[in-house]
DNA sequence: ATATACCTTAGAGTTAACTCCAAGTCAATA
DNA sequence: TATTGACTTGGAGTTAACTCTAAGGTATAT
């Protein structure tokens, strides 16, 4: 798979691609004789789980440190293991986050609304 | 209020609160005559609103036009509303690929779980 | 009165995560 | 065989959102 296919499949740039593979996201990239990338279908998994992590905002950094404990084996389940709770734990607040403002959003709007339709026309607005 | 006060209270910078101020994202902000910042109720509200929707990853790009509308008065309500749905909308995507990550997360951790516990010995890992 | 702790500014520096550029290689087609 | 289009690299540039620094003003406790 070439890298134009596999940027059309997961709706990512050829400049990020190759920027992840760089510092070490995506291991092991297989190459052609003439040396284009030829991705096979674990280099697509570690795109589309790294694309994954990252449309949630994890770090690249987390997630560097989590590929090489990968690449150590087994040996380092109970340290991945430990790194994906504290990474879920960060998700978890942050989709609290989000909900509370979704909701804060929500009543905003309906304060909006109800304005707008001509009730509340003794309303002074609050920030 | 004093920026101290103020920083301790909401959980923020100095040095953060004074770049909101000078991008224009606090309106007046009283000052004493000696030109110390002496925050009042509403320039707290507009520092509790701004940290509430940063934390849920609104730019501030988006929170300056909010901002400027707001202080342009009624006539901006059906604007502001409008803002407000749109970037709503765009935190309900963030939502889902939240709880998306976490469930895969959650799916990852209870594999690995399996494997520290001795059970799929077998298992061959996969990304 | 002086030391200390806190406040002010303009502007430079930092960080994460890309994004772009130039210069060159390679494969397929007219 | 020449052109076209996709690929390669190293490295520079960009963007958002802070974060820090230097140089100085202010308020209060001793």
């Amino acid at each position: 798979m070439t890298i134009a296919e596999v940027c059309k499949k997961y709706d990512i740039t050829a400049d990020t691609v190759r920027y992840y593979e760089k510092i070490g996201l995506i291991p092991d990239v297989p190459r052609t004789k003439s040396g284009i990338r030829d991705f096979d279908e674990t280099s697509c998994r570690w795109i589309e789980f790294i694309k994954c992590m990252r449309n949630a905002g994890m770090e690249i950094e987390i997630l560097l440190e989590y590929v090489k404990l990968f690449k150590k084996g087994k040996s380092t389940v109970q340290e991945r293991k430990s790194l994906l709770e504290e990474q879920k734990q960060k998700l978890v607040e942050k989709q609290k986050n989000i909900n509370a403002t979704i909701e804060r959003l929500d009543y905003k709007l309906e304060l909006y609304n109800e304005i707008i339709l001509g009730k509340r026309k003794d309303f002074t607005e609050t920030i």
